[in-house]
RNA sequence: GCGGGGAUGCCGGAGCGGUCAAACGGGCUGGAUUUAGGCUCCAGUGGCUUAGUGCUUGCGGAGGUUCGAAUCCUCUUCCCCGCACCA
């Protein structure tokens, strides 16, 4: 399957890419080429990686795709003369490292270390201009002290808090997850399922800034799909908020709804059966045996998706403020109790409510039908000539000539259909709605048809579509926007006039209020682990919730605790047994720890002042540096780590240690590399190690391939055949390095230039293949170009293949690094499109010429003899004319024929006359 | 169900209204060089066909807009990703 190459450095010429590589390493490293320093004077630009989980303790070519994107884009941007800061660092608390101890008998700490040591081996073969100075691990104290001290700051302003709450446990992780760690109902770590549990925990209060991290997803340049899952995530939605007070009592129950123009239809309320109240609804009635039936049928079909209704009768009825009636209030197992108020107003438009009330026999009630001007209008395409009886049976009349309108009573549904001239051609036809997605046909007949939302687009498409047939029906409910009925005084408004209407009437008899919902939740930061950040809390027989003075800060993690047994912190008695810092009395420490989370929230604030022993950061530096220009990691973390993120920051804005509200200007989403249709993990045996690669064709070999193959957003799959093409590409360039002229023709200068501009513009939005492609191009078309151009060449490359650019640089007689020298310029004038349109024409006269000497020698038996060819000197210049008569490989004589003395000394072309083209044969 | 992204040769992938569909890489076929292999170089690689610088198809399917569509519009099928009984 895999092919090898035996040696593949005597194929390269003399090329020893271990030897480079490690020469170029040790060079950067000794003159600190890539240390990044403030300077005012200079235009900063900050590149970062999420910083890894050192827990392998190897690289993946998966990982080399991932730091080889962000080291080509901090390269260039160095080379283009910004002040770059590329640093690296690790995310090194969290559970692997407390797994491994459990298992191994390591201590974690000394299992992050190792990890640490390991991977950084690893990665600094890599060749990146990372600033190895400015490295971070979040699990030293002397980072995690800063987790500590935030904490107490959001602590004061209220912004970290302990409740109880429901909360999301994994079994197997034996702690308890944030809402967002919880995908599906599954741990986002371990795959487990995730189960409810009541518990006190510490939460920051991250739906208090729910609408600022909605609105400034606008001010930042992200994939779309990223944004629209947090849009999603946070959940915004405005509606109301409704009083249902119970018959002779002041106590009531709150719905939300976004529909309160429904607010009539409502016949019926529903409950999320944990809803706190319904328990103190149904003790000691007739109803808690329902209750508790109610409760078992629901455990058992926890995780089924498309639940069917189920629910029961709690025994109360409120009155629906609108008509004044009593209505029952029963629990459905759709209602989601953390969303909203956890209490539903039910009706006859939508679809849940609909199937709930007829399987409970209670009755509905509508009070909307579609638009006057959103009335759907529908062509028929077939000959109907009995179109009059296909309508037999339902309300029609033909309107302005040009249509029938038909009104189906039950659906309080009106449809239009035009009779243009285009319509009435072929069958078969039926009818559909659009918008609320509901199809229509009339009785057991299929329709042909398109839907339009006026006339004359309905004339214009009706012609085109065709919708297969299809098993139809004809869902009892109207869900869109409307027109109101039965709903008193706010008859004949539309649903967009009757809302606000609604509202304000509402509130005037203090019945309910517009409001604005969030689906997102408070973020739980505690976790019942040992290896993280532990909380700087103290809880006091007599104060109560006492916070860590800040001079006591870092609350140290004990070395010593006992795993297995339940909280580890919980059993060191050292560290839980202290004094309250207030009163000196009895007091023991918080034995919960943040979420790693935590740590990655505000790391790339200390890469700009990693060594600040009074600070976090100094507010200075920080202002230089930040906010992060590129960002570049996976979509995984999509509303975990990045909305976190932007929270903290938003926080520390707010508490004043930072002048921005924004932490990462643009992001990148890298893509998955797969290996044999799979993600590459260990126990699938399918991973491509680093060293596989680089120990056979070295680093810079896949690097340039796994950039070249695809996109770096997307996926990709690796192909070990793959990276001999670009391995070609290398030896290519290093034998182009022996050939260098002194000075570029025109041609080659509108190349190259040509070459500067598309490479330098790809490479700014990430288009790494096409740079790429656009060098190759030029190195084929150019195969003996001269020093400068060749200089201009290893520039555009050395971000890809930074160690053999380096070394071709030195070859050629540069001294200093390549790494640090200046980008070209694209001098635009240079570039002349005549030589693109030159090089079109070759290749054309290429496949003539074959196809010529085809015929002479296949029809005409003529093999063996000497062929002479001209050409059109316009068309095709010395320079192709050599490459002509390479390219057919010498068995044709091909020249200009301005020229005819240099190629055809002996006279024998003879007869060639300038400005008409000919085949001379001899 | 909702939202986002896709579907192009044997494969990975370019192209995103016209001047050239398939750049570039891999694979395959033939040739040159070579003791042989590798490396390197050249040509071919949607279908049809009588030699062609010719014809004809062809960018998931159907239809439309346009003088002109892989590219824009409509519908449809399938795939991937996210959310999911969110009122």
């Amino acid at each position: 399957m895999t092919r090898v190459i035996k040696n593949p450095e005597d194929n390269a010429g003399r090329f020893n890419f271990k030897d480079i590589e490690r020469k170029w390493q040790k060079k950067w490293e000794e003159e600190r080429v890539f240390e990044a320093k403030e300077d005012s004077k200079k235009r900063k630009y900050y590149v970062l990686e999420m910083y890894p989980y050192p827990s392998a303790s190897f690289l993946h070519i998966g990982h080399v795709r991932n730091y080889t994107i962000g080291d080509i884009y901090a390269r260039y941007k160095r080379m283009k003369g910004f002040n770059v800061l590329y640093p690296m660092g690790y995310d090194s608390f969290g559970l692997p490292a407390e797994i491994a101890a459990k298992k191994e008998g390591i201590h974690p700490e000394k299992y992050t270390n190792n990890s640490i040591k390991q991977i950084m081996v690893y990665q600094k073969a890599l060749g990146n201009s990372y600033d190895w100075s400015r490295v971070i691990a979040s699990h030293e104290p002397e980072y995690y002290k800063w987790n500590q001290f935030f904490f107490l700051k959001m602590f004061e302003k209220g912004l970290a808090y302990r409740k109880n709450a429901p909360v999301n446990w994994c079994e197997n992780c034996q702690s308890v997850l944030a809402n967002e760690e919880s995908e599906g109902g599954k741990c986002w770590r371990c795959g487990n399922e995730v189960v409810q549990k009541d518990l006190e925990q510490w939460f920051f209060k991250i739906t208090d800034y729910a609408d600022r991290l909605l609105k400034d997803l606008d001010k930042i340049e992200w994939p779309e799909r990223i944004k629209e899952m947090q849009r999603n995530w946070i959940g915004r939605s405005e509606g109301t908020l409704a009083k249902f007070f119970f018959r002779d009592s002041k106590d009531s129950l709150d719905i939300f709804t976004t529909r309160i123009d429904t607010i009539f239809s409502v016949t019926f309320l529903v409950m999320a059966s944990n809803h706190p109240r319904v328990k103190e609804f149904v003790r000691n009635t007739k109803y808690e045996k329902e209750y508790t039936s109610f409760m078992k049928r629901l455990e058992l079909v926890q995780n089924e998706t498309d639940k069917d209704k189920d629910g029961f009768f709690t025994g109360k009825y409120v009155i629906n403020p609108a008509t004044g009636k009593d209505i029952p209030v029963y629990v459905a197992n759709f209602v989601v109790a953390d969303y909203g108020t956890g209490v539903v107003m039910a009706d006859a438009h939508d679809q849940r409510d609909y199937e709930f009330a007829k399987k409970f026999n209670i009755p509905l009630k509508t009070v909307l039908r579609p638009h006057k001007d959103t009335r759907v209008h529908y062509i028929i395409r077939s000959l109907v000539d009995d179109w009059k009886s296909k309508l037999k049976g339902y309300q029609w009349s033909i309107v302005e000539n040009d249509g029938v309108e038909i009104f189906i009573p039950d659906n309080k549904l009106e449809l239009f259909i035009p009779l243009g001239q285009s319509l009435l051609k072929k069958g078969p036809y039926y009818f559909s709605t659009r918008g609320d997605k509901r199809l229509i046909i009339f009785k057991d007949k299929v329709f042909d048809i398109f839907i339009g939302d006026n006339n004359k687009k309905a004339n214009a498409y009706g012609a085109s579509l065709s919708i297969p047939p299809k098993e139809l029906a004809w869902s009892q409910t109207y869900e869109g926007y409307g027109v109101l009925y039965n709903s008193g005084k706010f008859d004949g408004l539309t649903s967009e006039e009757a809302i606000p209407r609604i509202q304000e009437w509402l509130a005037e008899k203090n019945l309910g209020r517009k409001v604005v919902n969030y689906k997102i939740r408070d973020w739980l930061i505690s976790r019942q682990r040992y290896w993280g950040t532990p909380i700087p809390i103290i809880y006091c027989d007599k104060c109560g919730v006492v916070p860590v003075p800040e001079k006591d800060l870092p609350v140290l993690l004990p070395e010593k605790v006992n795993f297995g047994e339940g909280n580890p912190l919980s059993t060191n008695k050292a560290f839980v047994k202290t004094k309250c810092p207030k009163c000196n009395g009895k007091a023991q420490r918080e034995t919960d720890t943040m979420g790693g989370f935590v740590d990655s929230s505000w790391y790339f604030l200390r890469y700009c002042d990693n060594k600040n022993k009074k600070e976090a950061f100094s507010k200075d530096k920080i202002h230089y540096w930040m906010p992060v220009d590129q960002y570049i990691g996976g979509a995984e973390h999509a509303v975990m780590h990045l909305m976190y993120a932007r929270f903290f920051v938003k926080v520390l804005k707010d508490l004043g240690y930072v002048n921005f509200d924004e932490p990462f200007m643009r992001l990148f989403n890298q893509g998955i590399v797969y290996k044999d249709g799979a993600k590459m993990s260990k126990s699938k045996g399918n991973v491509v190690f680093q060293t596989d690669i680089s120990n056979k064709y070295g680093i810079d070999t896949a690097r340039l391939f796994l950039m070249m193959t695809a996109s770096p957003e997307k996926q990709m799959e690796w192909n070990d055949d793959g990276v001999e093409g670009a391995f070609r590409i290398i030896n290519k360039l290093k034998r182009a390095c022996g050939t260098l002229g002194d000075k570029a023709d025109a041609r080659e200068e509108s190349k190259c230039n040509k070459m500067i501009k598309i490479v330098s513009e790809s490479i700014e939005i990430l288009d790494y293949p096409k740079a790429i492609v656009t060098i190759i191009n030029f190195i084929d078309s150019v195969p003996e170009m001269s020093k400068k151009s060749y200089e201009s060449l290893l520039k555009l490359l050395s971000p890809f293949i930074p160690h053999i650019s380096e070394e071709l640089w030195e070859a050629i007689g540069n001294k200093g690094f390549i790494s640090l020298a200046e980008w070209p310029k694209a001098d635009e004038s240079k570039i002349n499109e005549k030589f693109e349109e030159a090089e079109r024409a070759v290749n054309k006269t290429v496949s003539d010429i074959l196809n010529v000497l085809k015929i002479i020698k296949e029809k005409q038996g003529r093999e063996g003899e000497k062929i002479y060819l001209y050409v059109i000197p316009n068309e095709i210049d010395n320079y192709n004319a050599d490459t002509l008569s390479k390219r057919v490989q010498n068995e044709v004589k091909v020249f200009a024929v301005n020229d005819k003395s240099k190629y055809d000394p002996e006279g024998k072309a003879g007869k060639a006359k300038p400005g008409k083209p000919g085949i001379f044969i001899e």
